[in-house]
DNA sequence: TCATTAACACGGG
DNA sequence: CCCGTGTTAATGA
């Protein structure tokens, strides 16, 4: 794990504080697929993705949910950071997007490290950022585009976040991160291969131009 | 016009 | 048979 941490955090993060983190924190691997936390869950601490991708979904009263963003190695949460002012308990759902391992840092030690180290603090201040401007992303695909602009965007994020151009995924699937019925999403993708940016296949999709 | 819901047929595992 | 897929018809915003 020590190895890992330095491989994906070496870069912004000192030797010490790679060798703190290693020592307080929790190793943890989720399958494609898993359920790492849900809305409502407690905030177990500071998750540090270390390989792999995860999706963060926001759900509504009825259960369905509506994908917000991915987070890559070298990412963390920004949503847990509210832990430092109190909020205790989580507004998303988190989803193994590929077989990933993470490491969790108790909240009170990530809290104390950013008036310790001025290299954390900046790594904490700077996930934050980039997470608000994914949000503002995730704003501007709902306000501005239509399903079809949202669905290319979708694509080609998962291209980006996976590494490969075969997605392993269903209609239903995409349906529920666009917050859509599958109808739709079926009826865009036919004619998104018929364009001849993608090939479909059964749970498989086939990107070739993004 | 474009999305949604319901309903159905087809085909592969 | 069950599930994923592709399509249609009716209805709504």
């Amino acid at each position: 794990m020590r190895t890992t941490l330095e491989e994906t955090y070496g870069h912004v993060l000192n030797s010490d504080l790679i060798d703190t983190i290693a020592a307080q924190g929790k190793f943890m691997e989720v399958r494609k697929g898993t359920l790492i936390m849900d809305v409502g869950d407690p905030i177990p601490g500071l998750p540090l993705l270390l390989q792999g991708a995860i999706k963060i979904l926001r759900v509504d009263e009825q259960g369905d949910e509506m994908l917000i963003y991915f987070l890559e190695a070298g990412d963390s949460c920004a949503m847990t950071l509210g832990s430092f002012f109190g909020v205790s308990k989580s507004s998303i759902r988190a989803v193994a997007e590929q077989d990933s391992s993470l490491v969790i840092v108790p909240m009170e030690k990530a809290y104390d490290w950013v008036g310790e180290y001025s290299d954390f603090r900046q790594f904490v201040i700077e996930s934050f950022n980039t997470r608000l401007q994914e949000l503002v992303e995730a704003m501007d695909s709902l306000a501005f585009l239509d399903l079809h602009g949202r669905l290319t965007k979708y694509l080609s994020d998962r291209v980006k976040v996976n590494g490969t151009t075969t997605l392993d995924t269903t209609h239903a699937e995409i349906a529920a991160d666009l917050h859509t019925s599958r109808v739709v999403v079926s009826r865009i993708l036919k004619q998104l291969e018929r364009e001849g940016t993608i090939e479909l296949h059964r749970n498989r999709i086939e990107v070739l131009e993004f």
